[in-house]
RNA sequence: GUGGUCGUAGCUCAGCUGGUAGAGCACUCGGUUGUGGUCCGAGAUGUCGCGGGUUCGAGCCCCGUCGAUCACCCCA
């Protein structure tokens, strides 16, 4: 073991791989802005009382994944584990609930849950977010999916599926529960497994176990108990997504980890990563707001894991040619260390005029500095010695075809900014 | 948190039934004086994850530990 080792569980981007991960986060964030959500940069740890109010204490995420540490006043803390709650209390806070509705935001950063780590699942990971609140129809449940869709599709991802369903509205849920408790206690199971559905009797439906699947086949469906406004709103938000050419799946058997979901409940779902394969999900909250001790808003939004989408993008193979290597347009090389100054001068005058340039040293090795220019993916090079520093022209070496030009030093800024 | 697998040069890995380590790629230098990507030649590189044990002797065996990985729980 090296001395010092980053923390069990952490995801760390580097060159080259980050410039995949920018262009994977900076796509899903493009495509919440372009539907008119703003930036929201909030604290990664809060209160920790927000994330047992807000999430729910029966959750795993809160009873046995958080981050939680006390600070030197005393006060209890913790490691965001999911963006919404944070979104929720800020809005309160600063009484964005009084301003226009809806309010529509975005954010992005590490979120943090201390789980055991996995390939696709990190103690630190990635989350882009948005939120759309103070208002409740399909229409803004429609807009979160497709947001979330259109930078799948953007990316180029097709390997995935959505799955959606309905939690519909409190009275719903509640005669299903009731239903649904009555039906697990003729069932012959383990004390875990009661507990766990004590807890929350939907989560058996997502049991991966053969004997409960099959066991529960025949369990009463929240869908099945939606009341008319719940079903009418569902089929609205189906209809949407059908105009929209954005393929589902409903899935009543659909659980999601958090305890304040309502209504619309969806999933996306990579077909080609492992048994970590969410890439994002969301749904509607209808008590959040209230519950955290704002006005009684409803609202709906998603989660999308950055890491795990950079990996979809990887298994489906879709970063092969579409992005540069660099972002560097010329290379400049000093031909031996007397020509180190003066190359350094040109280069910051370059850089001052908004031209991407590096440069590199010739010293003994042309070759090698040759070398550093061809990795640096720069389109074009240029070898200044003292020849070229006397006459002030130099050769313009295009990398890819192999031929040059001769330009003036003082022109050389004219040669970009064409492009 | 539970269970399985794994941990050898920067990377991917080989190393037979225990005798103190290799390959490919990458890297550095060179193939006549100042031009990369192909080719040829030469070279450097490892406390074999870490700690302990068994043994005359361990990268290979045993225990622990750290980490990764796969699955479960759960989830992004």
């Amino acid at each position: 073991m090296r001395e010092l080792q980053a923390p069990k569980g952490v995801s760390e981007y580097f060159p080259p791989r980050s410039q995949y991960f920018e262009f994977v986060r900076e796509t899903l964030i493009n495509s919440a802005k372009i539907s008119g959500y703003q930036l929201m940069e909030l604290p990664v740890f809060e209160d920790t009382e927000l994330f047992k109010r807000g999430v729910g204490e029966s959750t795993d995420v809160v009873s046995k994944e958080m981050y939680t540490f006390e600070d030197r006043g005393g006060r209890s803390i913790t490691l965001r584990p999911e963006g919404t709650a944070g979104v929720m209390r800020s809005v309160i806070e600063h009484n964005l609930d009084k301003l226009t509705l809806p309010i529509k935001v975005w954010y992005s950063g590490a979120y943090f849950r201390a789980e055991r780590p996995q390939a696709g699942r990190y103690r630190q990971f990635y989350q882009v977010g948005i939120e759309a609140i103070g208002l409740n129809d399909p229409e803004i449940d429609f807009e979160v999916i497709a947001v979330a869709d259109r930078a799948f599709k953007k990316l180029g991802l097709k390997a995935y599926r959505l799955d959606i369903t309905s939690l519909g509205d409190a009275k719903s849920r509640a005669s299903h529960r009731k239903d649904l408790v009555a039906y697990i206690a003729t069932l012959d199971l383990d004390e875990a497994t009661l507990q766990r559905a004590a807890l929350n009797p939907l989560r058996l439906f997502d049991d991966k176990r053969p004997e409960i699947q099959s066991a529960m086949l025949k369990a009463p469906l929240l869908l099945d108990y939606l009341s008319e406004e719940s079903k009418a709103s569902f089929a609205r938000v189906q209809e949407l997504l059908n105009s929209a050419e954005i393929a589902f799946t409903i899935n009543p058997r659909m659980v999601r980890g958090l305890d304040y979901y309502t209504g619309t409940t969806f999933e996306f779902v990579s077909e080609k990563l492992g048994a970590q394969s969410g890439i994002g999900g969301g749904g509607r909250y209808d008590g959040l707001m209230a519950e955290l001790g704002g006005s009684d808003l409803s609202g709906i939004g998603f989660g999308l894991g950055v890491d795990r989408i950079l990996m979809a993008c990887e298994a489906e193979g879709v970063f092969d040619s579409s992005l540069n290597k660099s972002e560097i347009d010329l290379f400049l090389i000093a031909l031996t260390s007397e020509e180190k100054a003066y190359v350094s001068n040109l280069l910051n005058d370059l850089r001052n005029n908004g031209i991407s340039c590096d440069m590199g040293y010739g010293d003994r090795a042309l070759k090698g500095a040759m070398k550093s220019a061809d990795k640096s993916g720069a389109r074009f090079s240029a070898v200044i010695g003292s020849d070229e520093i006397k006459s002030g022209i130099v050769a313009l070496k295009d990398m890819k075809s192999g031929e040059s030009k001769e330009v003036r030093i003082g022109a050389l800024s004219n040669e970009f900014t064409t492009n």
